[in-house]
DNA sequence: ATAGAACCTCAACTAAAGTCGAGGTCAAGG
DNA sequence: CCTTGACCTCGACTTTAGTTGAGGTTCTAT
C-alpha cells in the first residue's frame, strides 16, 4: 500500500475512497460513465475528478436515476480536460428539473397517503395516488391539474 | 365486453381500470402483493378494494420503492376483509418516515448539485454528495450532522 | 528474485420486475 | 353449435445493475 497521494489513483483506491466495488467501477466504464488511462502494464489510473464523477454515479443511483440517464449527464462534461466548476454548474442547472419533479412525485405520494387513501376513493382517473404525477394535468377536457389539490371525497367504492 | 360493473372486476377489467399490465398483475398475484378469487372456470375475480391496491402499488413504484417493500406494507392490510379507512391509515403512517427520508434525500442530491459541486470539494467523507443520507451523520469523532449545512470548502483536489 | 497483493479480461451468474409466446380452457353472441 | 375474445399456466426471454470466478499479468516489499 502506497499511502502517496499522487496525482492518479489506482482502481483500488479510487473504490476505497468511493466506497464503490471494484467490480462496479469496471462495470461504469465498460458502460461509459467513466474513464481512465492505462498504465504500460494496462492498469487503470483514475484522474481524482472521477472520484466526483463516482459520486455522483452513486447520488443518482440512490434517488432511483437509471444509469442511462446518468451517463447521458455525464457525457456533458468535457472528457479532455477536468470538468470545471462551471462544467458542473450546466450539468447541475440541466437536473435541477427533474429532480424537482420527482421530489414533488414523492411529496405527492406522501400526501396522498396521508391524505386520501382512506377517503374511499378508488377513481384511477382522479385520485392522486394513481397518477403518474406529470401525465395527469391532460386527461378530459376542463385541464384540471395536479396541484389544484382537490382531494376526491368521490367515494365511488 | 359486459359493461355492468358488478361487484368483483375481471382481471381485464383490473388492468384496464388500473393502467397495469394483465401479465403484471399476474406477477404480483405470484409475488404476493394482489389476491383474489376463483371463479368456477378458474378465473380471476377482484373485489373492488384491489384498484387501490394496485394504485398503491404503482405509486410506490414510480418513486423506487422495491415490491418487496410494498409486500411487507400491503401484509399489514387484513386479507380476509376489505380493509377500512383505519387500516389504510395505519400503513400510511407506517411510510411517512421512508418517504421523508427519501424526498430529503432528493432535496439533498438537489442542492448538493447546486451548492457545492463546483466547490472542489473531493472529499468523499465530507460532501454532501457522497452521503447515502442517513449514514452520513456518524463519521470520526466530534459528530457533525448532515444538516449543520457546511458546504465543504475544503478544496482538497 | 520472488511471494503475495493487486490488477487484468472474459464469461457466467444473480436479482428484480416484468414481457412474450405456446398450448389449452371459458364464456357469450349469432 | 361454434366462433371469438378473454382467460388460464408455464417456461423462456429481457433489461438493469451489478457480482463471482477462472485463468493470467503486474507491482512492490522483503
Amino acid at each position: 500500500m502506497k499511502a502517496m497521494t499522487a496525482a492518479e489513483l489506482t482502481i483500488g483506491q479510487l473504490s476505497e475512497r468511493s466506497g464503490v466495488a471494484v467490480s462496479a467501477l469496471h462495470f461504469y466504464e465498460a458502460k461509459g460513465l467513466l474513464s481512465s488511462r492505462r498504465t504500460g502494464g494496462n492498469q487503470r489510473r483514475y484522474a481524482r475528478d472521477s472520484l466526483r464523477r463516482v459520486a455522483f454515479i452513486r447520488a443518482a443511483q440512490r434517488v432511483g436515476i437509471p444509469l442511462a440517464m446518468v451517463r447521458e449527464a455525464l457525457a456533458q462534461l468535457p472528457d479532455a480536460r477536468t470538468p470545471t466548476r462551471a462544467d458542473w454548474a450546466r450539468l447541475s442547472a440541466a437536473w435541477r428539473g427533474e429532480l424537482d419533479a420527482r421530489i414533488r412525485q414523492l411529496t405527492t405520494l406522501r400526501d396522498a397517503l396521508s391524505d386520501c387513501i382512506g377517503c374511499g376513493c378508488l377513481s384511477m382517473r382522479r385520485c392522486a395516488l394513481a397518477n403518474p404525477g406529470d401525465v395527469a394535468a391532460t386527461v378530459g377536457p376542463g385541464a384540471r391539474r395536479f396541484d389544484e389539490r382537490r382531494p376526491c371525497r368521490t367515494r365511488n367504492s
